[in-house]
Parts: C-alpha cells; structure tokens; sequence
RNA sequence: CGGGGCGUAGUAUACCGGUAGUAUACCUGCUUUGGGAGCAGGCGGACCGAGUUCGAUUCUCGGCGCCCCGACCA
C-alpha cells in the first residue's frame, strides 16, 4: 500500500473525547473513527487488524469442525419471548424497534435464540448431531454506559459459536476442544501470556461458564489468578465452596484486573426444550439438543492489543496482527536512484507476498515518517535513504528496538519470512 | 440509573457581558530535508433552544452530546 494513497491521517493531538488509551492510539495513528459513543467505524489500517485477528480465529474455529454463516441482525420477538428474554426487565440492553408493516423487532445482541430455532430446519435425528456452527457478527447491545474506547461498546465484533450435541458427554469433549482452541488464539495473536481460564457465572440461564481474562488495568473485571495452576476465579463468583472445589487456597490467589476477551457457555438441553429443537436417539426417543455457546470478542481483543503492546511513541502490534508485515520508508532525498531502490524494493517484497506499506510521500520530513512508523506500530520498519544507500543497503529495526542493523534485500526478505 | 466533569475552527486549547486569540492541520510561495522543519501570506470557529440584558460565546434554565466514578454487564 502507498502510503500517500492512504486517506487516512496520523494525528498528534490527544482526543479530547477519549480517555482510554486503546481509542486514543487508534484513533491518533488512524485505525479507528469514533462515530459515537461505544460505536467505531474500522478504517483501512483497523481493518486489516480485524480481518487478521478473525482469520486466526477462523482458522482455529474451522480447525475444530466450526462451520461459518451469518445469522441476521434483524430478529423476532417471538423467539425471545418463548425463552422469557425479551422483556427489558429480563434483559436490559435490547435495542428494539417497530416494522412499518406492524410488529416488533430486536437489533441482536446474541444470537443462540434464532440460531438454535433455525437448526431445527436441519437436525431431526442422532445422526445430524454433533453441529458447531460459528459467525463474526455486529452485535448491537444498548448499554447504559459505554465504556473505554473499544472495550464496551454499543456495537462491536463478536465471534460466536455454537455446538449441537447429543449428550453430555459428546458436549464435554468439546467444550474442552473449544477451551483448547481459544488459547490457541490467544496465544497466536499475542495474548497468551496474559490470558487465564478463569471460572466464573453462568448468570441467569446457565449453572457454570468459563472466561478467558487478559490481564490488563483497563479491564472491567477483577478476578484471582493462580499463576502457578495458570486458572483464575472471577470475584462474582470467589467463595469458600468454589476455592474448595478448584482445590485453590485463597492464600495462593493473587487479585488483579482483567478484560474478558472469551467466555464459553453451557446452556444444557433447556433452551433447545424451550424453542423446539429436538431429536430422535438410538432408540426413537425425543431429546433436546445440548446447547454450547463459545464467544470471543474480536473488537475487544484489538482494544486489548492497543492497551497492552504500546509505548510512548505509539503501538506496537505483535507480528501476527499487524496490519502489515514492514513499513518501508523512503527518506527525502534530490538524488532519483534513492526513490527508485525504494521503489524496487516495495515491489520485489509484495512480489515476494510480504505486506508492505510504503511511505513514498513527498515533502514530508524524516522525523514525520519516524514518528508516524512508530505510532503505526508496524513491528519492522525499512529505511531507504542516501544515508542508507551509502552505507551499502537498508536500515532496518524492530519497532522496540533503539538501533537499525544495515542489510540488503535479500536479508530483509529472509528476516520478514521466519 | 445515581454522582462528578466538559461542549469554542478539521484537531487541541485560551480569553471575554461589547462577535474570539494561539498552536497544529489545510491552501499559496520561498527556503529546508535523518526524529513531528523555517519564514511570509491565506482559509476557517462559540452544540441546540428559551430566559436575563441595550447587548449573551460568556450568566440562568432546559435539551442534546462526550468523558470519568459507581451500579449494571445473561
């Protein structure tokens, strides 16, 4: 991508309207525009993030039998009303509105309802059973109070999946290959180390579920982890009895704060009971389908990324999620041949499959492209100057590191493909 | 929903009961060119409504919006 091409601007102002480090990095470096409270558009740049995080997910949700749709965001009252949650009493976030032609309908802010009513159209016996089914979806929930830049807002990404099964046991294998998957995801998109299974409630419909906590201070949630056993329990839910059952010593725990990025649900067989969905056994009995569902919040892990990986000078996305693999830098210069090096490098790495966004802009100073590179956060910058030519090849340095190591192509080309 | 704070140019801010200054961004020209360059010129602004007042961007009330703390977060 040229970057004189790229509409978007870096900004050096703080956002008046923002105080939460995520909104503030990605609205300065330009990943993100804030339409309103609690709703972001994703700019080209923000985009690229997105699509990279989903394609981890996606690979990992594929990789454990998820079939990809897309459910809707219009949905029926009726659904809701038959599992008692369509009440603003029962649930408070609804975003509703009326149809011309008369009726009600709800902006979704989950999706097991219709979902698990549509499945009925395709699951009648034992035999259709296990089904995984997953989506990145818009979720639309009216929150009282949006909060920290991407971390709670009124629209955001979801990835929601949702299993099918027979019995209880065929549900338990799963919900541990799900369990296994989304550190698999966490690990992959930088996450990892700061990512714990953590137990926590069910709220009103289900006995247990489990989250995925990202330590972070811009989290919401406080829970007690136990580095050593790698688990957490959420304080919703920290009791005598629940410390006993997990065999934690609330002595060993440590509180800290965390962002839920993941929870994964059980549902049982009550919400296939309460909208239908049954299917034939072995024997020809009727049985509710056992309900799992997993969700991992896509926008709120890049929020997440923003707060954690950054410095002074901007962000620093970890590799796997960086909107592109280098940021080639073509310095000013009155001698042609220096263009023309950056230029035939821009084109021998994309030629190559490796990401490149090209700062080729005219009248803009050095100290500008440094300062936009490092607020950018793309985790290798390339430079191309008369200085660098001089010195026989092209300046290259990590986004944290302090000093540029002198290559040529080839090297560079061998360093972006590990 | 309770409490607090704030709405001034694209952005960030200042002052003021007598129609607003600065920085940055943007446009023009010249000079610069390795960490957000310099000079000169230019464009551009008081959230909405009502009230008080000779006069309101400024004071009062209401609305709307934004941020923070709390509550909530299936």
């Amino acid at each position: 991508m040229l970057q004189s091409r790229l509409f978007t601007k870096t900004r050096k102002e703080l956002p008046a309207d923002e105080a939460s480090k995520n909104a503030q990095l990605l609205i300065r470096a330009g990943y993100v525009h804030k339409e309103m409270a609690g709703a972001y558009s994703f700019l080209p740049l923000g985009l690229r993030v997105l699509e990279r995080i989903k394609g981890i997910v996606r690979e990992e949700m594929n990789g454990i039998g998820g079939q990809e749709i897309i459910m809707t965001a219009l949905q029926r009252k009726e659904l809701w009303e038959r599992t008692n949650r369509w009440d603003d009493k029962q649930v408070d976030i609804w975003f509703k509105s009326q149809l011309k032609s008369g009726g009600d309908v709800g902006f979704g802010w989950s999706h097991e309802e219709p979902i698990t009513d549509m499945m009925k159209s395709f699951i009648g016996s034992y035999r259709d059973l296990p089904v995984y089914v997953y989506q990145f979806q818009t979720k639309l929930r009216n929150e009282l109070r949006a909060k920290s830049g991407l971390m709670r807002g009124r629209e955001f990404v979801m990835k929601d999946l949702y299993s099918y099964s027979a019995n209880e046991e065929e549900h338990r294998a799963f919900y541990e290959a799900v369990t296994a998957a989304y550190m698999r995801v966490f690990e992959r998109i930088g996450l990892g180390d700061k990512t714990f299974f953590t137990f926590a409630s069910g709220g009103a419909f289900t006995e247990f579920s489990h989250e995925f906590q990202t330590l972070t201070d811009a989290g919401e949630d406080v829970i007690y982890l136990h580095r050593g056993k790698k688990i957490a329990v959420n304080k919703e839910v920290l009791s005598e009895k629940v410390l006993d059952e997990l065999g934690l010593k609330q002595s060993e725990l440590e509180e800290v704060r965390a962002a839920e990025v993941g929870n994964i649900f059980s549902f049982g067989g009550k919400k296939s009971e309460e909208l239908g969905l049954m299917f034939r056994d072995e024997k020809g009995e009727q049985k509710p389908a056992i309900l799992g569902s997993y969700g991992i919040g896509i926008t709120r892990a890049m929020g997440v990324l923003a707060e954690l990986f950054a410095d002074e000078r901007g962000i620093v996305w970890p590799k796997e999620v960086a909107p592109y693999d280098v940021h080639l830098l073509l310095l000013p210069s009155d001698d042609e041949a220096v263009e023309k090096e950056a230029s035939a490098l821009y084109e021998r790495l994309q030629n190559e499959g490796i990401h490149v966004l090209y700062d080729e802009r005219k009248g803009v100073s050095a100290g500008e492209k440094f300062a936009d590179a490092d607020l950018i956060g793309i985790p290798v910058r390339a430079v191309i100057s008369e200085k660098s030519m001089k010195a026989g090849g092209i300046e290259v340095k990590g986004r944290t590191e302090e000093k540029a190591v002198v290559m040529d192509a080839k090297k560079l080309l061998s360093l972006l493909k590990k």
